[in-house]
DNA sequence: CTTTTATTCAATAAATTTATTGAACGTTAC
DNA sequence: GTAACGTTCAATAAATTTATTGAATAAAAG
């Protein structure tokens, strides 16, 4: 093998990585492996779709070493395989964020449209939460919440919101958040909240951003 | 449209970036333009493509946004959009290497076969330029040298490397560097020179992430 | 104005990726 | 043991990506 059929072995095999990255089923499925460890099952209802195809999609990204397994009794989990991951994907997204100007404008028309733009900051709600200035509530499924959470937050997943809108204060400012900037539960929810006259606000990023940045959750470890 | 079209919208709309970046002939490519900017000729030439399939995957990475392009006569110059996309592209690599154990298994069976396993740190190199121990070469095509390079170092492209060997001390380290950890110019230069007796290494990454450490280079700003 | 040079475009065939379907496998519960 | 359940496999058709070829553009040089 000469140097030139070397170099193209190298990014041949580099390549294996960013083609796992680059189908947006599985970017789907990473964004929420960010949050924890789920079954095939859990994963093909949250990101909508077959458990068969989800499961080719997972076996896609554990053959390219984005993912493991760990087989729990009839389920087998998949999960990020380490915070390098979690880190490449923040970055990742943060990129696309900033260079693909339809995902901001789709991201803003569904917000206009639901009459409700401003987006509270990790550092504003630190502050609030400090102070005891807001009511915090966690919108994504129970699943998730019980596998960690920010501290302070209840949880009230967006399914569940219509029949529990009475359980939310009526004279504090409310702050919803769900899996990132990505994930629609929170906007959901709070275009809810603010039907019902209460004053809502999401926060920014998610679950897996505020854990990434240090700041003070609730886990259940295993 | 409703929620879930949004969702996958917008992991649609993301993965037109990672998308941009599965393919190895555009990782080459962006490999090649964390040096600088470089006409579509130079690029083909130097990522082992032909003209018009490298102007293909320029605009690629074009439409995706990680690349722009800057006329001058008539050259076309393609440059990484912004320092993001580099360091994106620094994440991705490293992780790579991490995860793709035949990556470093190729590494490793090539400079074997070259007799040099040892890598020197940029910290060495650091220490070791700062106590003028080392005699630096930078063994990439001058053009590149010429756009920007590690201070201290002559240039001694790996091409002209038998005819000027005369050049090199023979009582002093030298070190060998390129544009990167896949790149494989240096390994090949510092074979060459250790066939001479002479006492050489390579520096384990190249002039991008010399500079992306900030560490001290010389930069000719046009 | 004509020629030269750098780059892009358009058309095509080959290769790869994808979703779907239904069967197969392996573990747990009874 | 057998049944039930979660996951994977295998086969296939549809969609997408890719390299190659030669023609078309557009700017510079003569």
């Amino acid at each position: 093998m000469d140097t030139r059929e070397f170099k193209s072995s190298l990014y041949k095999q580099l390549a294996k990585v960013t083609k796992a990255l680059s189908n947006p089923h599985r970017l789907e499925i990473l964004d929420l492996l960010a949050q924890g460890s789920f079954s095939v099952e859990y994963i093909a209802e949250n990101a909508n779709m077959s458990v068969a195809n989800a499961s080719q999609h997972l076996q896609v990204l554990k053959k390219s070493g984005l993912v493991d397994t760990v087989r729990d009794g009839k389920y087998i989990f998949y999960e990020l395989y380490d915070g390098r991951v979690l880190e490449t994907w923040r970055a990742l997204r943060q990129l696309g964020l900033s260079r693909n100007q339809e995902i901001n404008e789709l991201l803003e028309d569904y917000r206009q449209r639901k009459d409700q733009m401003n987006l509270m900051s990790s550092d504003e709600l630190f502050q609030k939460l400090k102070n005891n200035e807001v009511y915090l509530v966690d919108v994504r499924p129970e699943e998730e919440y019980n596998l960690g959470h920010i501290k302070q937050a209840g949880s009230l997943p967006h399914k569940q919101l219509k029949e529990r809108l009475q359980e939310l204060p009526t004279d504090r400012e409310i702050v919803a958040y769900c899996r990132g900037p990505l994930c629609l539960m929170a906007d959901e929810a709070v275009a809810l909240m603010r039907k019902e006259g209460l004053h809502a606000t999401r926060l920014e990023n998610g679950f897996a951003d505020w854990l990434a940045e240090e700041r003070p959750v609730e886990i259940t470890d295993k």
